[in-house]
DNA sequence: ATAGGGTTAG
């Protein structure tokens, strides 16, 4: 008997270090059930650690459940680190607290894999108590156990911010400590039996120590790291890490310097790290800095550096070189993909970013929240309704709906794609809304002129305890500019210093354009003068529309010469101005400001609407006949034209800047993109469907009263979004009550 | 034991 335990323990041996694979070590298993019985205590842990380093879960269960009571200390460590690495962190917790009971010491290899479990679980309580004992035992000085806990306190630093602490819904906050943390967490069956292990609660007493450590979140991970011996590029990593995710980008940089001075090189990790920090400063020059270090050091071809590459140029708007680099990507997962689609659609590249989404999907990658949530912009902005409603099954289909993200896409997808009553359905039924959510329903309403809803939702959101942020008053300003509510406008531009958010240009320009529109040129024109910031063209072209629609052009010339100034390449001012001598008459003037433009290389931005149908988008544009049918649908116009006529449409063509004849100034005005497209909405459909159709510029005061007689007559609802907002035309009236 | 991507904007 003992010399076979010696053989089979010198066979052991032998080939511990040769066991490279699962199947070696099953059959070093079988060799040694074989040669001995029974097989000791000691024996079985030693197969049991080899298990648990393949993550043989189930043979290291069936393993340590063999072992009669008491286990040895290796096997608790191995089923702990086999748990936690298999993603059962209850379970790991759950035998770390029973080796506890049974009066095991745990040592220095088996901590990080607690610790894991406990930001998996996001038990900061439970990993502050681990803390403790690790100082107790004096294993602080430990670089692995010092790392993992440096790593703990970084991802779980968010919970000690009340603002985000308090938006997490009751059933994830899981933090009141590990026993709470039973509730509702599920396990698979045959693992169950061993949930009853631990009989005894964790000593909190150890807490106390930990809380004594002080400060929160951050400061933690510092303190951790300034007692650490021995420090690795882990440790550097880690702590670095932790300053960028909790926006402390200098500190991150200083760190990174001081890296460098102690002899480390950065890694792979380490720069992917730092990237982000450029891509939000829009630092060109230093992440460029960065990309040269990654190719002299091989790193190019790593994919998590790869897109944080491609995210950091796309943020410096130099989409072709993110496009390059994701070409040359040697593989790409759905990070790499999903930071490409980004990179197209918030540079405005919807159709490419489309395209991708479907290569994405071909190539097998599925689509994650983050996809959604990516691509769900796109479809808002190009209203297309029928994309978005497939892309919102596929959500629900995957269980994704529940996400604050992409259900606050779909909201916005919805309005702006003209749907404001499915977006409000899915706005009252998030279980949870932040900011970004009530403002993408408070500008919802606002775009479809439903003021006093989007009023009230605002002041709701304020009872709510929502904190305001900058967008949601460019959305409530947005509001009173389409329902002319001046004095509402004010009262709300005024309380944004309340709330401590100082206006921005978009909210001068939105109160700008509020009182222009209004009539109130001359306030206008004072409160312009009078901003605390520098107005930009944009801002004084609000005014300069204005002036237009009151036909005021003492003061469009006084506003186009502030435009001329500020900002000389600002085409839209000339060619407004221009568009308003003409009108005028005064031929002579429009004429030299035209010339002027024409120097200057600038063009007008084409008008141009789209309109979905049958899942295709088909767009035009003013005067071009490129589309396959557009004999038909200029046919079908010109029907609806003498039809419209005969209930007493009469043409306004005064708004034509040419120097043309009244027959000439007709067909301009006739084929106006807005038209050909609704035209062709007309007869691609069956009758009652409604036809949705976006553009680019804002509709002519022409265009919208034909289309006004176009509804009755077809008994159409025809619904137009155009670049400021919806016009939902029925029965020869608009939504908009002609003020817009 | 460490890393990359997300929603709102006249």
């Amino acid at each position: 008997m003992s010399t076979c335990y010696q053989t089979s323990l010198r066979t052991f041996l032998e080939h511990e270090s040769g066991i490279k694979t699962k199947h070696q070590a099953k059959e070093l298993h079988a060799r040694i059930i074989r040669t001995i019985a029974p097989v000791s205590a000691i024996l079985n842990s030693k197969i049991l650690s080899i298990y648990s380093n393949f993550n043989l879960l189930r043979d290291s269960l069936t393993l340590f459940n063999a072992i009669d009571s008491p286990q040895p200390t290796k096997a608790w460590k191995s089923i702990i680190k086999c748990y936690a690495s298999s993603g059962f962190f209850l379970n790991s917790l759950t035998f770390f607290n029973g080796m506890r009971a049974e009066g095991r010491i745990p040592d220095r290899n088996v901590f990080p894999s607690v610790l894991k479990s406990c930001v998996q679980l996001r038990d900061l309580r439970l990993g502050e108590s681990i803390h403790g004992c690790v100082i107790t035992l004096g294993l602080d000085s430990d670089l692995y156990t010092g790392n993992a806990l440096m790593n703990m306190y970084a991802k779980l630093q968010f919970l000690k911010d009340p603002q985000v602490f308090d938006k997490m819904p009751e059933r994830k906050k899981q933090t009141s400590g590990f026993w709470n943390g039973l509730v509702g967490y599920n396990y698979p069956d045959e693992l169950d039996l061993n949930l009853r292990s631990g009989g005894v609660g964790l000593d909190y007493d150890m807490t106390e120590q930990a809380i004594k450590l002080g400060a929160l979140g951050m400061d933690t991970v510092s303190k951790v790291f300034e007692m650490m011996p021995i420090r690795d590029v882990v440790s550097w990593n880690t702590v670095i890490g932790g300053n960028v995710q909790s926006g402390r980008y200098m500190e991150a940089l200083g760190m990174l310097r001081e890296m460098g001075c102690a002899d480390l090189k950065p890694d792979s990790f380490t720069l992917s790290t730092v990237l982000p920090i450029f891509a939000k400063y829009v630092d060109i020059k230093k992440g460029k800095e960065v990309h040269g270090f990654a190719i002299r050091h091989g790193f190019d071809g790593d994919v998590f550096i790869g897109s944080s590459l491609i995210d950091m140029y796309a943020n410096c708007t130099r989409v072709d070189d993110s496009y390059k680099l994701f070409c040359l990507l040697p593989q790409r997962d759905a990070v790499s993909w999903n930071s490409m689609i980004a990179t197209c659609v918030q540079n405005g590249r919807f159709d490419e970013g489309l395209e991708l989404f479907r290569q994405m999907l071909r190539d097998n990658i599925g689509p994650a929240e983050y996809s959604f949530s990516i691509i769900m912009p796109a479809c808002a902005h190009l209203t297309t309704l029928n994309l978005g409603k497939q892309l919102h099954a596929y959500v629900i289909r995957a269980g994704y709906d529940e996400n604050i993200y992409v259900a606050s896409s779909l909201v916005d997808m919805y309005a702006k794609c003209g749907n404001i009553k499915i977006a409000r359905w899915i706005f009252h039924n998030m279980e949870i809304q932040d900011s970004v959510s009530w403002t993408a329903m408070i500008m919802g309403y606002a775009i479809h002129g439903l003021a006093r809803d989007a009023i009230l939702l605002f002041e709701k959101m304020q009872m709510e305890g929502v904190q305001s942020n900058s967008v949601v008053f460019v959305a409530v300003l947005t509001a009173c500019s389409h329902a002319g509510l001046v004095d509402e406008a004010w009262k709300f531009f005024n309380s944004m210093n309340n709330h401590g958010i100082p206006p921005e240009l978009e909210h001068y320009a939105g109160l700008a354009d509020l009182l222009g529109r209004a009539g109130r040129l001359q306030e206008a024109y004072d409160f312009i003068s009078s901003m605390h910031i520098k107005p930009t063209g944009s801002v004084w072209s609000a005014l300069l529309s204005a002036c237009r629609v009151h036909k005021n052009i003492e003061m469009a010339e006084k506003v186009a010469k502030e435009i001329f100034i500020i900002d000389p390449e600002y085409t839209g001012a000339y060619a407004l101005l221009s568009n308003m001598y003409g009108v005028a008459g005064r031929w002579k003037e429009a004429q030299k400001l035209r010339i002027t433009m024409k120097r200057k290389g600038m063009t007008k931005k084409p008008a141009c609407s789209w309109i979905e149908v049958k899942n295709k988008v088909h767009a035009f544009v003013a005067g071009d006949k490129s589309h396959p049918l557009y004999d038909q649908i200029n046919e079908a116009l010109e029907e609806i034209l003498e039809q419209i006529e005969r209930e007493g449409y009469v043409p306004d063509t005064s708004e034509v800047l040419h120097d043309v004849d009244e027959e000439q100034k007709r067909f301009a005005v006739s084929t106006h993109s807005e038209r050909l497209a609704i035209a062709f909405g007309i007869m691609s459909t069956t009758a009652g469907t409604t036809i949705r159709v976006t553009k680019n510029l804002r509709v002519c005061v022409d265009c919208h009263t034909a289309i006004k007689f176009i509804s009755k007559t077809m008994g159409r609802e025809i619904i137009v979004r155009d670049n400021i907002r919806f016009h939902c035309f029925k029965d020869g009236s608009c939504s908009c009550g002609d003020y817009w």
